[in-house]
RNA sequence: GCCCACAUAGCUCAGUCGGUAGAGCACUUCCUUGGUAAGGAAGAGGUCACCGGUUCAAAUCCGGUUGUGGGCUCCA
């Protein structure tokens, strides 16, 4: 029979395995890379082991190379196999869970009767490169469900007989390598000697089945790669996300802060993150009056009784703060659509009102569990750029498209990429099957006329409605959930929300709840990761920062600061005692954009030195250019949204 | 909330076998007037997170509480 690899049509025996055919068809350097191999016309289409018999009729064999996205999931899972090996001789009575492939690296859940050290991940990391060097074969065997069950049952692996209870297949396929085995789909490497780089990461609790009313297991999780070089720039890409913490630059930029006395998860906004955060709402105040939203303002504190007929009392009642004053208990808002509806309602709503578009800088409270709070990204009291929109159903698709429209352009300003997801019905959820389907065709619809690729969590939408959620990407690559666009039928309803339509009878808006930046807060944590705390200028808390060589020039100084600032430019003088080198070291630290040098030559030819924060120096420039430069670079991203935008926050800070 | 680890000056961190605390930066004062990432000297600054226990003696050992970090679950 033939058998074409990577275009080379080859000869091979029935008999032949993968392996066998792969060699044939690659130069021998080449075939050492390969770690399984996929035959796309063959039964399912699937990944195989080396090891596997050619399948039946399988015209075409692609390698799959250990580089790829799917060689290193392969490998990944069978260092996760490694791993339990290791593990297994180190920790006799050691149960065994599930270990999969992740994103960049893998894991393997345990059940021991004592928590591992760093110590043990060491001991486990040495054991596993004497399991690699005894270069033990994967051998993939299928077997009966029952056969497995008892196999597994009699060794006392309990969880993996309770996942062959809820596959509920009649058959599953069970890997060995040297005395380890694993209830497992594959494929594997051909040996475990195929394994070079890779290292444990961190020890961490896991429930079993992600199910917090489960044992408690431990996680170790580790990364793996084709190549030292490949795990070297992993591991430097680590660090160089830990110097992007925005918890760690926020202290050093003194942009906010968090206290003990304060209490967990409260924000403490310092002059400089005020200020930053001051021009990134200002900005959201004017989009939004220019796409025909209106600001309002509703209270922090409802009474008790609309959040009972909210549906929050029921539902979200343990992440709300109350209070009770003269006998009238009250709830702290956890969301800001109630007083959206009670301005709705503030009187009739004809049809020709529709669309309705509230929108609030809303500052809500939500008691998160405390182990879930992290830096600016979750908190407890923090301010969403809340939206709702009342409409009419037929104006529901326009209204999505609107929506996204805006993320598209507000991301484009900050230089974020983003991913779309829409969620579907969940099984626990309320409304009609009609609104259920409307609303989600009206996302899906709108998602298409936009053109953007999404995917979709089949139901994983809110219970009163569908979804879209919008995560962004940073310069790193990870994301975070900023943007969502939800669609309500059951406020609307619960507190009779209406228009008269052009037939003069009552009808029923719908309401859509949408954030774009999501929250303040952990929007700036975000952008603080994105741009390393180098803000771009419109953003920067201080703009240009004037350093004088000796106080010759500070009068000079002087008059330049005053310039900039009444052109609107957020400009400092540091006319200290200091050495310039001192001056500009601190300057560069605090990653000013502009560091304006001023000694007498300049003051001589009136202009200043300019040093960007990029350590580049672009020589001496009038005051007039100068400003006219900053201003510049302020309206610079604008234009890459299409918009326009003016500033005006001359200050100190 | 759960598992594990951690908590020392404003910041970053040392502190060995249990004997009442140290550095660098920052801060204050003085000297220094200098050209693109740290000029010099002196000074001030800590109830070692909090509560309890063991001990002649606790930053150090043990328990609890609070907070933080890494995960899990949840979420903007």
């Amino acid at each position: 029979m033939n058998v074409t690899v990577q275009g080379n049509p080859v000869e091979v025996d029935p008999g032949n395995t993968c392996a066998e055919a792969l060699k044939k068809g690659l130069s021998g350097k080449k075939f050492k890379a390969v770690v399984a191999c996929k035959c796309p016309g063959g039964e399912n289409g699937s990944m195989l082991d080396m090891s596997s018999p050619l399948p039946e009729g399988c015209g075409v064999l692609e390698p799959v190379f250990a580089e790829t996205p799917e060689g290193l999931d392969v490998l990944r899972h069978s260092a996760a196999h490694i791993m339990a090996t290791a593990v297994r001789r180190l920790f006799p009575g050691v149960k065994v869970t599930i270990g999969p492939s992740i994103e960049n690296g893998f894991y393997y859940d345990f059940d021991y009767e004592r928590p591992f050290t760093p110590e043990d991940l060491e001991a486990i990391e040495a054991e596993m490169r004497k399991v690699v060097a005894e270069a033990q074969p994967f051998d993939r065997k299928v077997m009966s469900t029952e056969e497995a069950k008892k196999l597994f049952s009699d060794m006392g692996e309990t969880y993996k007989v309770e996942i062959m209870e809820d596959l509920g297949a009649d058959e599953v396929s069970v890997y060995t390598n040297g005395d380890f085995v694993d209830l497992c789909r594959g494929p594997h490497l051909p040996d475990t000697s195929k394994l070079q780089a890779f290292k444990l990461t961190q020890v961490a609790g896991a429930y079993w089945r992600g199910d917090e009313k489960r044992p408690m297991l431990q996680r170790i999780y580790g990364t793996a790669f084709a190549d030292e070089k490949g795990l070297k720039a992993h591991l430097k890409w680590l660090e160089e996300a830990a110097k992007r913490d925005h918890r760690k630059l926020g202290t050093q930029l003194d942009l906010f802060s968090f206290s003990d006395e304060a209490g967990p998860g409260m924000v403490i906004w310092h002059p400089k993150g005020m200020l930053v955060r001051t021009i990134l709402e200002d900005f959201e105040r004017k989009e939004h009056l220019r796409r025909g939203y209106q600001i309002v303002q509703g209270p922090i504190l409802l009474r008790r009784e609309l959040w009972e007929n909210s549906g929050h009392y029921d539902n979200y009642r343990e992440n709300m703060y109350f209070t009770e004053v003269d006998e009238q208990a009250y709830g702290v808002k956890p969301m800001n659509c109630l007083s959206h509806m009670l301005i709705y309602k503030s009187r009739i709503r004809s049809y020709r009102d529709l669309p309705q578009r509230y929108f609030e800088l809303g500052v809500v409270h939500r008691h998160e569990k405390s182990g879930v709070l992290h830096g600016l990204l979750r908190v407890r009291q923090f301010t969403q750029d809340d939206a709702h929109l009342i409409c009419r159903p037929d104006q529901l698709l326009d209204e999505i498209i609107g929506i996204i429209r805006f993320v598209e352009d507000v991301m484009k300003i900050f230089d974020f990429e983003f991913e779309l997801e829409l969620s579907t019905r969940p099984e626990k959820s309320i409304g009609s099957d009609e609104d259920w389907d409307r609303a989600t065709q009206a996302l899906e619809e709108a998602l298409k006329t936009l053109g953007r690729p999404y995917d979709i969590n089949e139901g994983d939408g809110a219970f009163y409605g569908p979804k879209i959620d919008i995560k962004v990407k940073d310069a790193l690559g990870r994301s975070w959930q900023c943007a969502t666009v939800q669609c309500d039928f059951t406020l609307p309803e619960r507190f009779d929300l209406y228009y008269v339509g052009q037939d003069g009878e009552r009808h029923r808006p719908v309401m859509l709840h949408r954030v774009i930046l999501g929250s303040v807060e952990r929007f700036i944590g975000a952008l603080i990761e994105h741009y390393a705390g180098a803000f771009p200028v419109w953003l920067a808390p201080v703009q240009a920062k004037l350093l004088t060589v000796t106080d010759a020039q500070n009068e000079f100084a002087q008059q330049a600061l005053e310039q900039l600032r009444s052109a609107g430019i957020r400009a400092e003088a540091d006319l200290r005692n200091e050495k310039l080198g001192y001056k500009v070291r601190e300057a560069q630290l605090e990653k000013v954009p502009y560091i304006l040098v001023i000694g007498d030559k300049e003051v001589e030819a009136g202009g200043v030195n300019i040093r960007l924060r990029t350590g580049e120096n672009l020589g001496l420039e009038s005051v007039d250019l100068i400003t006219k430069r900053i201003l510049d670079a302020c309206s610079e991203p604008f234009k890459r949204g299409g918009m326009s935008y003016s500033f005006n926050y001359a200050g100190s800070v």
